[in-house]
DNA sequence: GCCGTTTTCGGCCCGACTGTTTTCAGTCG
C-alpha cells in the first residue's frame, strides 16, 4: 500500500538530495535517497509515527525523523523551502531530461538562467548550450532529442500504474445497489501498454444511482459531467473515469463499442453495411420488409460476433491489424493465459539491487502457485545495482543448492544470472561461470547510442554464447523515459530461432519490451519467447499478468512460451552448451 | 546524514560509457 504522504516526503528527500548533489556535496545525499527508497516501500503511513520508531526504518536517523515529524505537521520541509528558494529552477523537470543529472541542470541554470522545461526548448534551438564548457554540438543535439521523447508521455498512464485503482474501482462500483453487471471496458480491458483512461460500463436498475456515486468517489478532483447514463470524472492522478450504463439488452454491443479498438470496431460496422445490416452501440440490426430497423443480436459480445460471422475475439487481438480476417476462417490463435504461466524467469534479489532475499522471493512464487523461478541478479560491470563478479556468483549459486533443498516440494529455483551485453557483444562473465548456471539472460544495459547494424550484431554475437539461453528486454525501452535502442527485431529473431535463444516479454509495466508488434514480428520468425517480471520485491511478481497481457496482444499461445512448460520439460528445451 | 563499530568517527555500491577533453567530469544504471 503506498501512502501519500510517505510519497510526498521521498520525492521531497529526492529533491533535497538532487540540490546537494548539484553542489558536489558527497554522501549526504546518498542519506536522503536511501531514506526516499525505504519511505516508497515502508507499508504504513509515517504520518502519525513517533520519532523512535521512525528511527527504525533503515535510512532514517534522528535527522530525517524530524523532517518527516516536520512534513506530517506542516506538509513540507523547511530545508526543502529554503534550497529552493537558493536554486529557483525547476530541478525535478529538468532532471528528468535523459542526460541531465544535478549538476548539469545548476550549470544550465546559473550559466544561462534556465529555469524550466520552456527555457531549454528555447536555450537549445538558439544553440546556446554548446558555447559552456563541457557541452559540444553533439551533446546538444542529444539533449534536444531527449527532450522532446520526454514531452510526448503527457496525458497518458501506464497500464500498470492505473490496473490496481481500475481494479479497486470496479469493485466499488459493482456494490453499488442497483448495479448487476459493471466491467472495465476501453484500452485497459484490452491491456494496451499505456492508456488515457478508465471506462466502465454497468447495467443498473438505478442508473442515476450509479452517477452519484461515481462523482462521489475518493480522489474525485474534478466533476466534467454527471447525467442519468454517464458521468466523467477526474481523479487526483489526473486520469479521466468514464462511467456509463446501458440496457440490459445492449450490454454486449455497448461492451464491444467501448472497449474498441476504433479501429477494430469500424471494421465491424462496415461488415455489418456489407451484410445490409447496421451495428451501433446498441446493438446490431436489419431491417425488416416495412423498412423498420430490428435488433438482431447485442445482449452479448459472443452473439454479435457469431451473427456478423466471426469467432469471439479476445480484447487484446482488437486492433484491425488481421485479426478479423483471421476470425472470419477460424484460424484465431488460442491466445495464453496468464494461469498457463508456470514459473516466472526474471528476478532480482539482495544479492544484487533486489530488496528480498531468494527465499522470500522463493516462497511468495510459491504462493502464487508457480513450480519453479529463475533468480537472475545483475553481474558486475553494473556496479550501481551491485552486480555480482564470479566469486559471488558461486557463493549464490551455493546458496541456492541449499534452499532447493530445504524448499524441495514447495518450488524449484533456477540459478539464473542476467550478464551484461558489452559495447562489442562479449559477456562481462566468463563462459566458465556461465556453464554453472541453470539459466543465462544477456541484456544490454550500457552504450545505448549505437547505429541498428552494430547494435543488432552486438545482440547476435551474445546470441551465438552457447551459454546464453534468453536475451532479456531485447530494445531496452523504457515508457515515458527512454526510446528503444536502434535494433532489427527481425534480425534478432531468425537468430532467435537458429541458435535457440528466447527473446523476453519482460513484464515490468514501464518496460513491456518486447511489445506487441515486436512479439507478432518475431513470432513470425518462429522465436521462442520467455516471460519475466524483472520483480526487484515481491509485490512485483504480480505484474505477471501486464506481461501475459503482452503476449496476447502479441497473439501468443501458450506453446509460444517457454514458462508454459513444466521445469523439466523447459531445461529440456533451453539451448545445451 | 546514516550506520556500525575493533562505537562517537570514518566509511558510504562503482564500472561502462560519452563527450568533452588531452586526463576527466558527469550520467546512467
Amino acid at each position: 500500500m503506498a501512502h501519500n504522504a510517505n510519497k510526498e516526503i521521498a520525492r521531497l528527500f529526492r529533491l533535497i538530495a538532487m540540490y546537494l548533489r548539484s553542489q558536489d556535496i558527497a554522501f549526504k545525499p546518498q542519506a536522503y535517497e536511501r531514506a526516499a527508497q525505504s519511505l516508497d516501500l515502508f507499508d504504513q503511513d509515517v504520518s502519525d509515527m513517533g520519532l523512535r520508531d521512525l528511527e527504525q526504518i533503515p535510512g532514517v536517523g534522528k535527522a530525517l525523523a524530524l523532517k518527516i515529524q516536520e512534513f506530517a505537521k506542516t506538509r513540507t520541509i523547511k530545508e526543502f523551502e529554503k534550497l529552493k528558494k537558493r536554486f529557483p529552477f525547476d530541478m525535478e523537470s529538468l532532471a528528468a531530461v535523459e542526460g541531465i543529472g544535478p549538476k548539469t541542470a545548476y550549470k544550465l541554470y546559473k550559466k544561462l538562467g534556465i529555469k524550466t522545461i520552456q527555457d531549454l526548448r528555447k536555450a537549445l534551438t538558439q544553440h546556446a548550450v554548446q558555447s559552456l564548457p563541457g557541452f559540444g554540438e553533439k551533446s546538444e543535439r542529444k539533449l534536444f532529442a531527449h527532450l522532446q521523447f520526454s514531452q510526448q508521455a503527457n496525458g497518458r498512464f501506464l497500464l500498470g500504474s492505473v490496473y490496481d485503482q481500475a481494479q479497486n474501482i470496479q469493485r466499488l462500483l459493482a456494490g453499488v445497489p442497483g448495479v448487476e453487471r459493471l466491467i472495465v471496458a476501453g484500452s485497459i480491458r484490452r491491456m494496451k501498454e499505456t492508456v488515457r483512461d478508465m471506462d466502465f460500463l454497468a447495467v443498473s436498475r438505478n442508473p442515476k444511482r450509479l452517477m452519484d456515486a461515481c462523482i462521489a468517489m475518493p480522489g474525485v478532483v474534478e466533476v466534467y459531467g454527471a447525467g442519468n447514463t454517464k458521468s466523467s470524472v477526474r481523479l487526483e492522478s489526473g486520469i479521466d473515469v468514464d462511467v456509463r450504463a446501458v440496457p440490459e439488452k445492449s450490454w454486449g454491443a455497448a461492451l464491444n463499442y467501448f472497449t474498441g479498438s476504433k479501429e477494430h470496431n469500424i471494421a465491424l460496422r462496415e461488415l455489418a453495411i456489407e451484410k445490409g445490416w447496421k451495428l451501433n452501440e446498441y446493438g446490431l440490426y436489419r431491417r425488416t420488409a416495412n423498412g423498420e430497423w430490428r435488433m438482431i443480436a447485442g445482449k452479448t459480445e459472443q452473439e454479435l460476433y457469431e451473427k456478423l460471422g466471426l469467432d469471439y475475439i479476445e480484447p487484446e487481438m482488437r486492433e484491425n491489424i488481421g485479426e478479423l480476417e483471421l476470425a472470419r476462417t477460424g484460424k484465431l490463435p488460442r491466445l495464453i493465459s496468464v494461469s498457463d504461466i508456470k514459473g516466472d524467469l526474471q528476478m532480482h534479489t539482495d544479492w544484487s539491487d533486489g530488496e528480498a532475499t531468494i527465499e522470500q522471493m522463493a516462497r511468495a512464487a510459491a504462493r502464487k502457485g508457480y513450480e519453479y523461478i529463475a533468480i537472475t541478479d545483475h553481474t558486475k560491470s553494473l556496479g550501481i545495482a551491485r552486480g555480482m563478479d564470479e566469486k559471488t556468483i558461486r557463493r549464490q549459486f551455493a546458496a541456492i543448492d541449499a534452499l532447493n533443498k530445504k524448499l524441495q516440494g514447495t518450488i524449484r529455483i533456477l540459478k539464473g544470472l542476467e550478464v551484461n551485453i558489452l559495447k562489442n557483444g562479449t559477456l562481462d562473465i566468463s563462459d566458465a561461470v556461465l556453464a554453472k548456471a541453470d539459466f543465462v539472460g544477456a541484456s544490454v544495459h550500457s552504450a545505448f547510442a549505437m547505429s541498428e547494424r552494430d547494435m543488432t550484431g552486438r545482440i547476435m554475437r551474445a546470441m551465438e554464447n552457447r551459454h546464453v539461453h534468453v536475451v532479456f528486454h531485447p530494445t531496452g525501452r523504457l515508457l515515458f523515459e527512454r526510446q528503444a535502442y536502434e535494433v532489427d527485431i527481425e534480425e534478432l529473431a531468425r537468430c532467435a530461432a537458429r541458435t535457440h535463444t528466447m527473446l523476453e516479454i519482460n513484464a515490468f509495466p514501464n518496460r513491456l519490451d518486447l511489445n506487441d508488434s515486436n512479439i507478432r514480428l518475431a513470432k513470425k520468425h518462429h522465436a521462442l519467447f520467455s516471460l519475466g517480471t524483472d520483480s526487484h520485491n515481491a509485490r512485483h511478481l504480480d505484474a505477471m499478468l501486464f506481461g501475459a497481457g503482452q503476449a496476447r496482444r502479441g497473439w501468443c499461445e501458450k506453446r509460444d512460451v517457454a514458462n508454459t512448460h513444466s521445469c523439466s520439460a523447459l531445461l529440456a528445451l533451453l539451448k545445451q552448451p
